[in-house]
This record gives C-alpha cells, sequence and structure tokens, in this order.
DNA sequence: TCATCATTTGACAATAATACCAAATAAACT
DNA sequence: AGTTTATTTGGTATTATTGTCAAATGATGA
C-alpha cells in the first residue's frame, strides 16, 4: 500500500501531534484541562464514554507531549503541558465559521 | 461500538479541521503553499505519492475549508485559505522538540 | 475531431483508530 | 489480608483512513 517515501520526518512528527488533538473527544479534555488538572473521573463524566475509553484517549495525549499525569492517592491527575495548543482554537473556530456560510 | 453520546457539536466540528491538518503529506502541502499557490504537479512531486493520492488530500483540505481551487487552464492550483494555521507550527514544533529530551 | 496532458473519481486492499467489556494494577481503608 | 475505589491494559469488533490502479473528466492544441 505505500511505496516506502521518504516523507521528511518533520512533517511526520507533527502529524503525530496534530493526530493527537484531532478528536472531537480529546478535544473536549484539552479544552478542559485548559481550566486546570484534573483527574479521569472527571474527564470521562465530562466526555461520558467509558472511563477506559477516555483512560486510553489520555494516554494517546500523553505520549503526544501534549499533557502529564500525577498520581495522587487512588487518583491521577491530568494537566495540560503545552497551554500554546490553545490559541490554535480561535484559528480553528474561524474556520469552521466560515464553512457554514 | 459508538453509543450516541451527544458529543457537543463545536468539538466535533473542530476535530473535522484538526483531522484534516493531521496527516503528513497534508501538513507538507500546507507548508508549501504558504510561500503561494500550486498545481497539483507541483505538490505531487513535493510529496512524492500517486497524483491520484495528492489529489484526495487536496480534496481532504478543501472539503474542511482550508484551502481553495482555482482551475487555469490544463492546471487546477491550491492555495492557502486560513494563514493562521501557520501560527500553530511553532507551537507544534515546541512540542516535538520538548519530546525529544 | 483526435490526441494529449492535468486532474479527479471509483473500486478496492491494507492499515489505523475507536469503543466496549473484562481482567489487571494501584492505592487506601477495614 | 481482604475490600473498595480509581485507573490502565488486553482482546476484539466496527469503522475510518490511506494509497494504488484504472477509468472518467476537462481543457488544450494538432
Amino acid at each position: 500500500m505505500h511505496s516506502e517515501i521518504i516523507m521528511p520526518q518533520q512533517f511526520e512528527e507533527r502529524a503525530r501531534v496534530m493526530k493527537a488533538m484531532a478528536h472531537a473527544s480529546r478535544l473536549m479534555i484539552i479544552d478542559e484541562l485548559s481550566r486546570g488538572e484534573r483527574c479521569v473521573c472527571d474527564l470521562q463524566e465530562l466526555v461520558g464514554y467509558d472511563m477506559s475509553t477516555v483512560s486510553k484517549h489520555l494516554a494517546v495525549l500523553k505520549k503526544a507531549g501534549l499533557v502529564e499525569d500525577e498520581r495522587r492517592g487512588k487518583q491521577v491527575y491530568y494537566r495540560l503541558k503545552v497551554p500554546c495548543i490553545l490559541n490554535f482554537f480561535h484559528c480553528i473556530e474561524s474556520v469552521v465559521e466560515a464553512n457554514k456560510r
């Protein structure tokens, strides 16, 4: 399927980070974390999917370097590691709005 | 697979736009278009995949509202419709760099 | 009109992503 | 130690994405 083409690594790496953001639940999580750290249980209530699903979404964000976690007692708290991604939402929103016309 | 949960539409829409960007070839195309309009043939040479593959990537970007196209003679030229997405690359790059440590 | 060049579309195979359930870990409390 | 609560991991079914080839479309020029 894939004829081994050298795709400059830089773009592959960027794509990996972008891909981690490119999901409604994960965008929702990022948005929530912009207001402070949250435990997995908070986030699972927010997005409404199974706890294991939410945990996997968080693992994706963590692997991409977008969030970090800390266990405190029984709970694991996640927080946003890269606030600059929030600036982007204005731009994305402008695209969404423009598309509506 | 999907227990019909109401995921605020806003995040779905944002995800659709983000998803359109979240691919190495498409990021490469966006980067190239930031330097001016290009025909499909230029872009296919750049990314190195089959012309039909590149055409489909462009269709994805167009559908997301990120690029616009114009046919001039035999060729179709694409240009970036939303330059603000470029600002984001600095942020993404900082994540990529941080991940390397 | 016919041939050619540039691009898009359709059909399809391969791979990746997503969500669930069940089981495994981890910490705290009895 | 055993129980409870919070989270992660493994297995698996479903769906989405990606890329190729072949055929279709569009515009130009002989």
